[in-house]
DNA sequence: TCATCTAGGTGCTACTTGCACATAGATGAA
DNA sequence: TTCATCTATGTGCAAGTAGCACCTAGATGA
């Protein structure tokens, strides 16, 4: 305590704000419009423009177990009309409301980005193109 | 090579669309607009809203160190008027270019990112308010 | 002398993700 | 019947990002 926040930060706890491919939230809310399993979330997630660079199977099933860990999802085998039996996860009233808190984070996140572009695009037009010059006197 | 992609997932190599709270590309836009050392970027990054959950200082060093490794930046002792001495980094044109291409990154996260709030809002507005109905029949 | 500020740093840990690979039921072709 | 393939879920391992506790050390002023 008399160490740590000695030069005011790391003061106020753990609040990370992670993104990264935000798969967690982006499995809520397909899962907010309605029951589904593992791989046909994988198949929806392209929704979000992943497509590109698609997410990671054993991602999903990983979140989708820890999601129902925390008590945001349920999950139930179900024997489908063809292939193999499905785990189906529904959302829960916590997992609905948690994804609420994701939607926030993520508006946060939103903001800070643009301050990150607005900062960029201010410098390069000062800098038009000719960004030596700042280190050539 | 039998097995991976056999879904169609995982098949393009590695190239982690990673945000996290992308300090990297924030640190290397604050040295292109001139010289600096760790601590006193530690203090410029609220510039881009952070300040509500700052960065830990050991991060910002790592990462200057890890660019320095990858030859982004270059440092140097500088003896100041007045506290310790700094190790005061420069960006490289090799740091330069890394920076160009984590803002094409960044503006792809930020279509993703879009693309998923307006898949909520719509999602919400056609649910508006009520988020019980679909699981209720 | 001693606390405090400035400045940089290490060790450990947790979390997220990707890749390789395992498992197993269903399905259809040879 | 066997075998490949598709559907579906999962584990083991490794790398990357970041936070927290803690350490070192010069400068500065009470």
């Amino acid at each position: 305590m008399q160490r740590r926040g000695r030069n005011g930060y790391g003061a106020q706890g753990r609040c990370r704000r992670r993104i990264g491919r935000f798969l967690e939230p982006c499995l809520l809310l397909l899962l907010h419009a309605g029951e589904s399993h593992g791989y046909e979330l994988l198949e929806n997630l392209d929704r979000f423009g992943f497509s590109g660079n698609p997410a990671d199977s054993s991602t999903i099933y990983r979140i989708l177990r820890s999601l129902e860990e925390r008590g945001f999802v349920t999950s139930m085998w179900s024997e489908g009309d063809s292939g193999p039996a499905r785990r189906v996860y529904t959302l829960t009233e916590e997992g609905n409301l948690y994804l609420d808190t994701w939607v926030v984070d993520l508006e946060e996140t939103d903001r800070i980005l643009h301050s990150f572009f607005s900062e960029y695009h201010s410098h390069m037009k000062t800098h038009h193109g000719n960004d030596n010059e700042k280190r050539k006197e």
